[in-house]
RNA sequence: CGGGGCGUAGCGCAGUUUGGUAGCGCGCACGGUUCGGGACCGUGAGGUCGGAGGUUCAAAUCCUCUCGCCCCGACCA
């Protein structure tokens, strides 16, 4: 391909509205535009990137047995009614009426459609196994799209989907794709995580998230380096350090008027690790108290899988529930149900004393209250893992993809069953597997960029070797150019020339910020010897090369490389 | 949805406080000189200052409303 005859508009400066690296190189590397918050247009070499990445995944997908189809992108709105999440998802899901008044909707995701058609087609055991896949556009009107293409929304997404007789087949089907995903992403050459992730409103109970490390990241997630326990931190367990054990007499303190932590803490020049927080919330009518060391905070999603929904209670229903103003409540002596963190097992500790002005010292948990036990506090960096004890490690990351098992949930709502063996009817077993290709893309460039530019693995570039003349009007180095273009493709690779009239300083600035992993510049100084260079654009690396036999002493040299 | 910021030429920005001829750099077009890390000189094109309404002799600038984009948070199959 010739840069004249391909579209790359490069920017000199970076876009203002961009913060995120990717987004502001995929910009003025001239590989995407904004049409609109959360809309881009993909420019020619942002989609042989994209369609790169695509032809990993249905390679890895094909190799366990999944099937490509393609579901549509408008839905009727009955079949999501029949799964209940029409009422459930609110303003995230696209709606609209078509000219029958019929209520419709935009694919936000497929379960619903893939459903329908395993309840149409699916009868028997011997139909089972099915996996089907597609790669197709989503579209989720996101409160927030943000970071160019890492949040927008629409997106394309490969999403595959299992179907099973029994939890043995969704657990097989569940680790052929855990499996390749982890081909896939190391293929595409991203550094990533395999963690417990929540599986929040797809229903079922297991869920991994694959998680590229990147401050870009929108999710945060606790990395274990002793017993690889890894997980988000929606979920993640931890054990906070444990201060050294104090034998403090029961014993009454007055505070006047402090009520936060932070004013009893430094009232009474104590730590806020040895204090009980008592956070009173009310869950469907029905109050708990739950209680967190001073210094840690309440997770209010781990709390939320507990008790179902709640709210913090208001100053008046504390002291109507507890009998004691906000600031100076403590767990002793109440008949509401309590679920203490589990770090509060170990230790003595100050709490309020459920009397205005007072706090208590040497309160200890199985004597003073009784409460259930549950980590529901937010993992920080200096937390111990709690299987192995090592020190965890929290990223920001990436979600590039999912799986998740739903077992029954969309199968029994749409009457997706088979008939046994026994001649019994039985729901399908389901499984839902998801990959973003644009937050490969983004990833890449997040983790594999310089100063200069992007830096492409080898796998995803939109080329694989950027050939550049410096001088045009060089017959020799545009000869040789021409060749190269002409001959490396027979070696299998996709050549990008720039055949431009501009100045070297420009050419190669422009190669560096496009990010081709391999160029080969032509220039005077070099030919004069009869050689040009070859650089690696990731090490900056350069070889020289006799002209002679060029294509072969780069091909030569991009092998050896990949060793 | 709550909080904050920003909309002036294709891109990046100044001008708004204190109302009075709409500017700079890059890019673009043409001519010339240059030619291995975003060249230089000259000439030129390009903007209803996001939009609507208002105040005023006069509005990019003041007031009201509105639209859009970005960031933080909430939310996020």
């Amino acid at each position: 391909m010739r840069y004249s005859k391909i579209f790359i508009p490069t920017l000199r400066e970076n876009p203002a509205e961009a913060e995120a690296i990717s987004h502001k190189l995929l910009i003025r590397a001239g590989y995407v535009r904004q049409l609109a918050a959360g809309l881009y247009i993909y420019l020619p070499l942002g989609l042989r990137v994209i369609e790169k990445i695509n032809t990993v995944l249905k390679e890895e997908m094909n190799a366990i047995g999944a099937q490509e189809m393609s579901m549509p992108l408008l839905h009727p709105a009955e079949i999501w009614q029949q799964t209940g999440r029409w009422s459930e998802i609110g303003d995230e899901m696209f709606r609209l009426k078509d000219r029958g008044e019929r209520d419709m909707c935009l694919a936000m995701t497929h379960e619903e459609i893939i459903t329908w058609l395993a309840a149409h087609e699916i009868r028997s055991y011997r139909d089972l196994p099915q996996v089907w896949y597609q790669i197709q556009t989503k579209l989720r009107d996101e409160a927030r799209p943000k970071s160019g293409i890492l949040r927008t929304r629409e997106f394309i997404m490969k999403d595959s989907y299992s179907f099973d007789r029994d939890e043995a087949g969704l657990e097989r089907n569940y680790k052929l794709h855990s499996d390749a995903y982890h081909r896939i992403f190391s293929r595409c050459g991203i550094r990533f995580y395999r963690v417990e992730s929540d599986p929040g409103m797809m229903g079922g109970a297991t869920a991994h998230e694959f998680m590229a490390p990147s401050p870009a990241g929108e999710d945060k997630i606790a990395i274990c380096a002793g017993c690889g326990y890894q997980a988000n931190l929606e979920l993640a367990l931890s054990r906070p350090p444990y201060a050294e054990d104090r034998s403090w007499q029961k014993e009454e303190v007055s505070t006047p008027g402090k009520r936060t932590i932070k004013e009893v803490t430094s009232f009474m020049k104590t730590a806020p690790e040895y204090f009980i927080k008592s956070v009173l919330v009310i869950a469907d009518k029905t109050p708990v108290l739950a209680l967190i060391r001073g210094d840690q905070e309440l997770h209010e999603h781990k709390l939320t899988r507990l008790i179902g929904a709640f709210r913090p209670a208001s100053k008046d229903e504390v002291k109507n529930i507890l009998g004691v103003e906000a600031g100076f409540i403590g767990p002793m002596g109440h008949d509401i149900k309590l679920i203490a963190d589990s770090c509060l097992k170990e230790g003595t500790y100050i709490t309020g004393a459920n009397k205005p002005g007072y706090h208590i010292k040497g309160i200890r948990s199985g004597e003073d209250f009784k409460p259930e036990w549950a980590d529901i506090h937010i993992a920080r960096a200096e937390d111990r893992c709690v299987t192995c004890g090592e020190s965890l490690k929290i990223e920001s990351a990436i979600e590039i993809g999912n799986i998740f098992k739903l077992g029954t949930k969309y199968s029994s709502a749409l009457d997706a069953v088979y008939l046994d063996e026994d001649g019994s009817s039985k729901p399908i077993i389901m499984g839902s597997y998801g990959i973003g290709p644009a937050r490969i893309m983004a990833s890449a460039v997040e983790q594999g960029s310089d100063k200069n530019g992007i830096v492409w693995p080898e796998s995803i570039t939109p080329f694989d070797i950027e050939v550049l003349p410096l001088n045009m009007k060089s017959t020799e180095a545009v000869e040789l150019a021409e060749n190269l273009h002409l001959e490396l493709p027979k070696l299998g690779y996709e050549v990008l020339l720039d055949d431009r009239n501009e100045r070297a300083g420009v050419k190669l600035k422009d190669a560096d910020l496009i990010g081709i992993p391999w160029q080969v510049v032509i220039g005077d100084r070099t030919l004069k010897e009869k050689n040009l260079e070859i650089k690696n654009r990731r090490t900056g690396e350069t070889k020289k090369i006799s002209i002679n036999t060029a294509a072969q002493a780069i091909d030569e040299t991009i092998r050896s490389s990949r060793k």
